[in-house]
DNA sequence: GTGGTCTAGACCACC
DNA sequence: GTGGTCTAGACCACG
């Protein structure tokens, strides 16, 4: 698990772990079960305070993508989420409008953004299916 | 011009105004002494607090992005080129990448994505007719 | 709205915090809409550190019991869980489940448990009928 | 003797043993020189480590709750009036408000409470006649 | 050794 | 003024 951090994007250190998390479970880079990087070396690593890093795990495990055990670490939880359709349509929508209103304003037309999306859809699939052969679950969590 | 905050993304409101101003006239979809909204309307139509918007322009115009004259409003600075379509094309790609994630955490599948998609780049379209119409951007001035 | 902590018990400040927010929010004593204590006030009032207070407010809010409005304060959300049924379910048996073994551990025998249990739920009933007079909802947030 | 972890209460595990064996001890369930479960096959069903448990055991003992006989195992001390039913119910309420409050929190209905109490009353009674079998406490030692 | 809690105090974004 | 982020460093619970 790589991670890189732009300290001066504005968006909260914590958060872009988030993401990045998020997107490695995405694209099957990390699979469920897997470990993730223990958070006192993760953290010296990217140059951030252990509590830092903690409070980025804290708010993954309250998104239901990891688990932790305190004492073993933290693991990529099995992927389905615990919400109620409406609540995830809600969230979706946020990211939905963020990238639609960004096609407006640099006047990618509506055809063009739907094709734009399906391609991304595409290559999420294609990492997943190049993600999928290679390893084997490893050290299992509860 | 058409704004959509996110105030949950954790990102700051004003960068949010910022990198939508920036985008909109890297497309060309805001041109070159074209003016911006002014800052009390703005504000309202966005319910955040003025000096959020304030602190959004007086921020695009350390960067040169805008001009400000006092009294007359803000537009758009003269040295502006529009971006080539693969630059574009880039900076789109982050924002669906974000949403693509985002529902496959949600577990909310390809097309049911696609649909709602569909759906808001109708819900905005048709929100931006709307905007449309009350205020019209007066053309160059400096 | 007063708080009680032991600072003895074992469990966490923060979650004590958590724990009777949600049991006032419960009672009806705190009402959609109302504004809890705000975060430096209330530290210094039970005497523990900011960051304290503010973990369990962040706590409450992934839960969404409360919304904050950064620059304004907390306030009680509508009270409608987006978790699915079946993680209500699992949630609620953890609770329960400590109850019912601790009345084996009392030796207090199901029938009578299950009477106690009815009791409470009345009482409970009770208050929130109580608190549904006096009051009208004042400071808005959303 | 039954024993129920929450492994998210945020109570320490040790903690949740040690109340448990004193509330089995305040109602009787567990008699003077009784013998409590041995460290390792305790430790091994809760899926604990069985440092936790001896710690448990450690506390209790320094309570004066038990004692310890080298290699023959731990017992309940002499001194354990039971305590009287209205003393009972106080400790046992605490535990269903708990219940309740996140039962209304959750937006499960009082009707829907009841079942689901009822069933987990089943569920621990199940499990309860499963281990009674296996191990059967011996009675008094030292 | 792991993660969790808490403190103390700094700075930032927003009203 | 509000809440949010981050740091530095201490102590605890658990394996």
């Amino acid at each position: 698990m790589i991670f890189s951090l732009n300290f001066k994007s504005g968006l909260p250190v914590y958060l872009q772990v988030v993401d990045q998390v998020k997107a490695a479970a995405a694209s099957g880079a990390l699979k469920p079960g897997e470990a993730l990087p223990f958070i006192r070396p993760l953290a010296e690593e990217l140059r951030v305070n252990r509590n830092t890093i903690a409070k980025a795990y804290t708010e993954l495990e309250s998104q239901g993508v990891i688990e932790t055990i305190p004492g073993k670490g933290c693991f990529l939880a099995a992927n389905h989420s615990p919400l109620k359709k409406d609540a995830r349509r809600k969230l979706l929508i946020r990211d939905i409008d963020q990238a639609v209103v960004q096609a407006h304003h640099l006047q990618v037309p509506p055809d063009e953004f739907l094709d734009l999306v399906r391609d991304r859809l595409e290559v999420l699939a294609e990492r997943q299916r190049h993600h999928d052969q290679p390893r084997e679950p490893q050290s299992t969590p509860a």
